[in-house]
DNA sequence: TCTGGGGTCCTAGGACCC
DNA sequence: TCTGGGGTCCTAGGACCC
């Protein structure tokens, strides 16, 4: 079983731990004891470990196609239009899925189908039926109407818990269900885009395949052990790394921002004592990813919004606006010397980047400890960290 | 005491324009 | 008594995803 960060949900589980009865998202501290008994391996997240392992899945992916579209860390649509007739490409997914556990011992599932939301289905039949060897196909409407009368509506792509809650009250229970419903009705109770998975579920294509150009938002936010923080001086380190780590993200993706918001907030569990939340947003005048404009942007926003007496238990930047780096608007009363600026920046990322994240960082970043996650049940980060190698012995 | 983090898209409603 | 019609842009909130 893994924990989230902060070791304070339950986010995922093995077949033998959804046997005891844990919920996905269940808070860790009400189940505790109960894991221990049944001799339960917990797991802290080690989103480093997942991080690499999934690019190498991934890179393995993107030869089978020159169209890789990676969705998620663990998910990805390939292009296979053109690729042969219905047995041609059954073969070659399932040399795919044997690549792929040989060359990084991850197990995965494939589904074949004309639309990303029917692939998706085939999938999750790819892993349920071991008859299948890992890749299931949906290429007639014979097997996609079978398909999509097994098919729970609630695990349909697209379709949440509210959802479902209201289509079971109109008599919809599998996705074949909702197929039978008029466009206008889907229209009128889902919005467009359930039209766009009801349109997927009947083989018509209206998500497509396609690196996405650049992220719209960053985002870089924690929970606060304990009851939260109290001093501003600690919220101010956290938000400045927080601001550090928005910034560095964008110039890894060639990216600069125009806004940015910060927000801090009490526990919203607590009832007996008193809530406060600071949420603002402001904007620079030229796009930016440099570190110490960023950082100063964030610090300022949380000083000139803070209010005393308060524990806050979670704070984030978020920046937004984004724009390439490449493709910047300048602007006439611009006082601050970019080239100058972004030399400053490489020469710093350089050094960061041989010696680890933050080796030179913003004074108001801190080492301070106050702030840090919980993750006490961390498991090692064998393929990025050479101290955490496995070491093969010859005997 | 303890309750995650990071995204996208859509809609309604308010503010504004002529 | 009677108070138009047609737009755009922005934001908050809600739905969804992993």
């Amino acid at each position: 079983m893994v924990l989230s960060n902060n070791d304070g949900c339950i986010i995922a589980r093995s077949e033998e731990s959804k046997a005891l009865g844990i919920k996905m998202g269940e808070p860790f501290y009400q189940v505790k004891d109960m894991l221990e008994r049944n001799g339960v391996a917990v797991f802290s997240s080690n989103y480093n470990l997942y991080g690499d392992m999934s690019r190498r899945v991934m890179s393995l992916l993107s030869t089978y196609t020159p169209k890789l579209d990676i969705y998620s860390i663990d998910e990805a649509f390939l292009d296979l239009s053109g690729m042969g007739n219905a047995d041609t490409l059954t073969n070659y997914c399932k040399s795919m899925v044997k690549d792929i556990t040989k060359g990084t011992g991850i197990p995965i599932s494939l589904g074949i189908a004309p639309t990303k939301t029917l692939a998706k289905m085939a999938s999750k039949f790819a892993k349920k039926y071991r008859g299948y060897e890992g890749v299931c196909l949906i290429d007639s409407d014979e097997k996609r109407e079978k398909a999509l009368r097994l098919f729970p509506i609630e695990d349909v792509w697209g379709i949440g818990r509210r959802h479902a809650k209201k289509l079971a009250y109109h008599g919809i229970h599998t996705a074949w269900d909702l197929t039978q419903r008029s466009e206008s009705w889907i229209r009128r109770e889902l919005t467009v885009t359930g039209v766009h998975t009801w349109k997927e579920l009947m083989g018509e294509s209206c998500i497509s395949i396609e690196e996405l150009p650049h992220k719209k938002s960053i985002c870089t936010s924690r929970s606060f052990p304990g009851i939260g923080l109290d001093r501003l001086r600690d919220v101010e380190e956290a938000v400045a790394n927080f601001a550090a780590s928005c910034s560095r993200k964008l110039r890894e993706a060639h990216t600069a921002c125009s806004s940015i918001t910060v927000f801090a907030y009490t526990s919203r569990f607590r009832m007996d004592v008193p809530q406060h939340c600071i949420y603002r947003s402001v904007n620079f005048t030229v796009p930016t990813n440099d570190i110490r404009e960023i950082i100063s942007a964030a610090v300022k926003i949380l000083q000139e919004d803070w209010k005393e007496g308060f524990h806050y238990k979670k704070a984030g930047v978020i920046v937004w606006n984004i724009c390439e780096d490449r493709a910047i608007q300048s602007n006439l009363f611009d006082c601050i010397n970019r080239a100058k600026q972004s030399a400053l920046a490489k020469a710093v990322d350089e050094v960061n980047r041989k010696n680890g994240h933050d080796t030179i960082r913003m004074a108001v970043q801190g080492y301070g400890e106050n702030w840090k996650l919980r993750n006490e049940y961390v498991s090692k980060q064998y393929t990025t960290n050479i101290r955490d190698v496995i070491i093969a012995k010859a005997k």
